[in-house]
DNA sequence: TAGTGGTCTAGACCACGAG
DNA sequence: TCGTGGTCTAGACCACTAA
């Protein structure tokens, strides 16, 4: 790697950030590995350390990695505690974050609706995995999730029995099939539940229900995974902060 | 101010950060001022330009402060836009954020109910102003509002007549009541909608509709406004990003 | 004790904005 | 042209971790 320092180029600080971020989508650094010390990437890059410091700082604010005074500078582990307090959002009435427990109602492969297609960026017509199942939260029946991933690198996911799907899927995601979900983007509204989702959370059909489109995005920002989430809000909501 | 250097004491940059936020809650420096330049900070702190630098970047990540190549650092001015992208979070079907209008139906002054009082942390039954308002967007009534505020420092909104309050009511407690609005908590949920916000937005008592209960803090995490929004989502959604 | 990140310094040069 | 923030260097010492 060479890093360019003419007029018109990005600042060294960049340059290596990208490069760092290149290593990891590329998969040369794993989740969790011990990366380079600041002082030694500096040697092999021939700048200051305070040059490597400053692109790795940009990176610990993005957690794709972690610092451990003493220790060293790590892949960002993108495990249960993130998955959970980053991109689950539900709180009971107390405002306490509970984990859900999840139900597999199925898990096929099929053709992409147009919504679909379109929020995965793929071909209209291909081929999807679509995963339903039910999540509970303190014991009640609380949210019916619809999860659609393309077929290209998930088909694996249909082999298991379709009941031993772990609750926590960017887990999944991330060890299995070296897909780090990084963004979510997500939608809400309300809607009146549909008779399917109101049986399944045990509601009267058509009372109010939040629903969540979200897609998760990669590192790289590409689309890994388009998630319906029907909400009931009896007992929980959503919580957001904004800064 | 004299920072303190010994060892259980806080690393400069970060007395430096908690000066700087000091002189902005404190009113010393108002919204959009000039502030000193980082070498005259330095020299007055009898620190080096890094340090002050450093606490300033984080100020700038926290939005506190704008920095201006060439022109210096600025408080900033949360005004329209910053109101508007970081706080409102209703877009249209296509994802395009448009400005609401604002129709207040009423502005008094009341006691405050046990959920007011707690979300502001007042004594229960304290006096607070009220507002109650319904916001069109793109001509479509769309969001009933209840605005909840201390009496304390808002007394003077009850003064001037009802209707012409600004639509953009962070930007008015900050220019009028020096009260800048830096982080806001929500939660949302999916209600029935009653029969009075119902006949509002012109739809079907008890149809879906999000509700949004929004607390703004200030600078120093002070509760300064509770709002209870409820929304159509029939043309619009409520958008979230999650990093 | 050796090696890591965390803080801090004192300087250099560049890019930008205003007069 | 001058002062600002933006980038970058080369060092210093501290705090923490592991062997």
């Amino acid at each position: 790697m060479v890093l360019s320092t003419g007029k018109g180029s990005l600042p060294l600080y960049l340059q290596i950030k990208e490069m760092l971020v290149a290593k990891i989508s590329g998969g040369e650094w794993l989740p969790s590995d011990l990366i380079p010390s600041e002082l030694q990437l500096a040697q092999e890059l021939s700048v200051s350390q305070g040059t490597v410091r400053k692109a790795i700082t940009e990176l610990v604010e993005n957690n794709i990695l972690v610092r451990k005074q003493g220790r060293g500078t790590f892949v960002a582990n993108h495990d249960t505690q993130r998955a959970l307090f980053h991109f689950f959002h539900i709180v009971n009435d107390d405002g306490v974050k509970v984990l859900p427990n999840s139900r597999t109602l199925s898990c096929r492969r099929k053709r992409a609706t147009r919504l679909e297609a379109s929020r995965l960026q793929l071909p209209s017509g291909s081929s999807v995995v679509s995963i339903e199942r039910v999540r509970e939260l303190e014991g009640r029946a609380t949210i019916v999730e619809v999860i659609t991933l393309s077929a290209d690198p998930f088909s694996n996911l249909i082999k298991p029995k379709a009941c031993d799907l772990p609750n926590m899927l960017y887990e999944l995601y991330e060890k299995q099939f070296g897909m780090t979900v990084h963004t979510a983007e997500e939608k809400l509204r309300a809607i009146a539940a549909p008779k399917r989702t109101a049986s399944l959370l045990n509601v009267p059909e058509g009372s109010p229900l939040l629903e969540i489109e979200r897609i998760a995005l990669g590192l790289d920002r590409t689309p890994i995974e388009l998630r319906i989430s029907q909400c009931s809000t009896v007992k929980h909501y959503y919580q957001n902060t904004v800064f």
